[in-house]
RNA sequence: GCGGGUGUGGUUCAAUGGUAGAACGCGGGCUUCCCAAGCCUGAGACGAGGGUUCGAUUCCCUUCACCCGCUCCA
């Protein structure tokens, strides 16, 4: 297997990217541009495939969830209904000092919680100064602690400030008692607010806006302002009523979409990981409140360690439910070639969940560069569809005809980036071994070892040479029999060798090779090819009639 | 957004104040060619913009992108 340092790796993965057409770089020729790539012409199929499995998985074999295909540009109160507008939006401060960046709403409460903020905030209470007290912290732990405070660097202008300030106003509020320690009076007409790290003066506040702004309609102006979905989920809320209607499904149901997201994330990093414009997978499945289902079934089943979650129960409350999809989605995960060890379940533990969140995992994949989120598999109660009631005015209420109850559905949201998948597809295919070469010497090999049900391209098609008209053509007959059923891509340049190593560096996990024993050279071999397995480099001589299936029992 | 590093054909690298070389890869040709063989041959680069200079890929400034760290990841 692999053996490559953690370091090169992902060098490795996107040079190869680039090389063999998976993933270039967004408007490349005009420089790039940050957080934005582009899928080439093997990257599209790869992409593609990973897609279609998911709908498969989601739509086809299912009979309990059902597709939309919603706008990105959608009504701007949608995005302050879920919460959007007001949390996306976060005012940022960098210290001029320790250049830390932070962001400047969370500024007082640190300080307060700081080991210093607390110390001085000691000193100083009821109106009185413990002058003393202060300058004996100054010049111990003040130097350690804070060394950009104008206090600690300038001790006895600053006290001198700060007493007459005191004097002028015996209630002083604890943010301006911060703000005068960290003000340097000689240098500065106005107070600072202080780098709750080091002391040292904080910029003014930037807003950092996590959401695309655009507008509709000609003119640009403050009534038409819209946004860019920063994630796909919100329309299935929105459109949950229609699909109620149309659909004639019952809860428990789910809607699933696929679809482009937009953030303007600070930094965007690590190859496509964490890009500004992206794919997402969601689904959220409705489902019944728990009192509902006790009130039907008389209980609400409780997880314990080795339950059964693999078919829905009809005591199943939000847990149960919860633990199916984690189950389902990591089946899928294994599906798709993540074997079980590639991966991590990340639970959140509930000081890290949102509000409204009950449970939370993440399915974690071991990237070279750490591990990281795949998807996140959230029960997020009645939360949005509760809000859009709110906010739209319209009743989101579902009536149950069974339990004869009217109520906000419930629901568990198994979300993933398909850009993510992507990515972590090809970190786990990447690999490099030996191969013999013609004079059986080891040579290296990059092989990239796709699951053939997302390997972009499924077989190779090759005539041994290309200039004997006869295997060209029976070459192209096999290319042509084989079209219909899977993607395949037909090569005659170079050596057999050279061709078989490029589409190793593609994934393509079977080669097909017509020779002179195919056109009857050796009279038993007639009409048969070689197939070529990319992993065990083995070579099986087929029937060309026996060859779809042959081909179709291994990539389905 | 801050700090540090890096930008030369598709990829990986080299050299140089007088406009660039290689290897691999890619295209064409020859070869009964099954794991990147050989021979012939062809195409292809100084991230972008400005400045200094007779002349800049090289020096300076700006900018963009990538990598590492801080931060962010609802």
């Amino acid at each position: 297997m692999a053996e490559v340092k953690i370091n090169d790796l992902m060098e490795k993965i996107v040079s190869l990217c680039k090389r063999r057409g998976f993933i270039y770089q967004s408007s490349e020729i005009y420089g790039g541009i940050n957080g934005f790539w582009d899928y080439g012409p093997l990257g599209s199929e790869l992409k593609r495939n990973v897609r279609e499995l998911w709908w498969q998985a989601m739509t086809r074999f299912r009979d309990d969830i059902v597709g939309l295909d919603a706008t990105i540009i959608m009504h701007p109160k949608i995005w302050e209904a879920s919460g959007h507008v007001s949390t996306f939006a976060d005012p940022m401060s960098t210290c001029k000092v320790c250049k830390k960046l932070i962001r400047t709403d969370q500024v007082w409460e640190i300080i307060n919680d700081s080991e210093w903020g607390r110390t001085l905030s000691g000193f100083f209470s009821n109106g009185a100064l413990d002058e003393e007290k202060l300058l004996q912290w100054v010049h111990h732990r003040g130097h350690r602690q804070v060394p950009g405070l104008a206090l600690v660097k300038n001790p006895n202008e600053v006290v001198k400030a700060l007493k007459s300030a005191i004097a002028g106003n015996k209630d002083l509020s604890p943010q301006e008692f911060f703000k005068i320690i960290a003000t340097n009076p000689s240098a500065y007409t106005s107070l600072i607010t202080p780098c709750p790290y080091c002391g040292g003066e904080l910029t003014e506040p930037r807003m950092f806006n996590l959401m695309f702004k655009t507008h509709v309609g000609p003119v640009a102006d403050e009534e038409n302002v819209a946004y860019l979905r920063p994630e796909t989920a919100q329309a299935i809320f929105a459109q949950f009523k229609n699909i109620l209607e149309t659909s004639r499904q019952k809860i428990p149901f789910g809607i699933c979409q696929i679809g482009k997201a937009f953030r303007n994330e600070v930094t965007p990093r690590n190859f496509t990981f964490r890009s500004r414009e992206f794919e997402q997978m969601e689904l959220e499945f409705f489902i019944r409140p728990d009192e509902v289902v006790e009130k039907l079934a008389g209980k609400v089943a409780k997880w314990s360690e080795g339950a059964d979650v693999s078919q829905p129960q009809p005591d199943w409350g939000w847990e149960m439910w919860h633990r199916h999809w984690v189950e389902e989605r990591v089946k899928w995960y294994e599906s798709i070639g993540l074997s079980r060890d590639t991966f991590e379940l990340y639970w959140q533990q509930k000081e890290e969940l949102a509000h409204y969140a009950r449970a939370c995992v993440d399915i974690q994949f071991k990237f070279p560069f750490g591990t990281q989120e795949l998807e996140g598999i959230a029960a997020r109660g009645d939360f949005d569809l509760t809000q859009h009631q709110k906010f739209s005015g319209k009743s989101m209420e579902y009536f149950d005809e069974e339990a004869k109850a009217r109520y906000v559905p419930h629901v568990v949201e198994p979300s993933a980036g398909v850009d993510r998948l992507v990515l972590a597809l090809i970190c786990n295919a990447y690999s490099e071994d030996e191969v013999p070469d013609e004079s059986g010497k080891l040579e290296q090999r990059v092989v990239m070892r796709f699951h053939p049900r997302v390997a972009p391209i499924k077989v190779g098609v090759f005539p041994l040479l290309k200039n004997k008209p006869q295997l060209v053509q029976k070459a192209k007959e096999v290319r042509e029999m084989l079209r219909p059923y899977m993607s395949v891509f037909y090569d005659e340049a170079g050596a057999i060798g050279r061709r078989y190593r490029r589409q190793d560096e593609a994934g393509t996990p079977f080669g097909v090779t017509i020779d002179f024993d195919t056109l009857g050279e050796t009279n038993s071999l007639k009409d048969t090819v070689t197939v070529r397995d990319r992993d065990t480099l083995k070579q099986d001589r087929v029937k060309i009639d026996e060859l779809v299936h042959y081909l179709m029992e291994r990539i389905k």
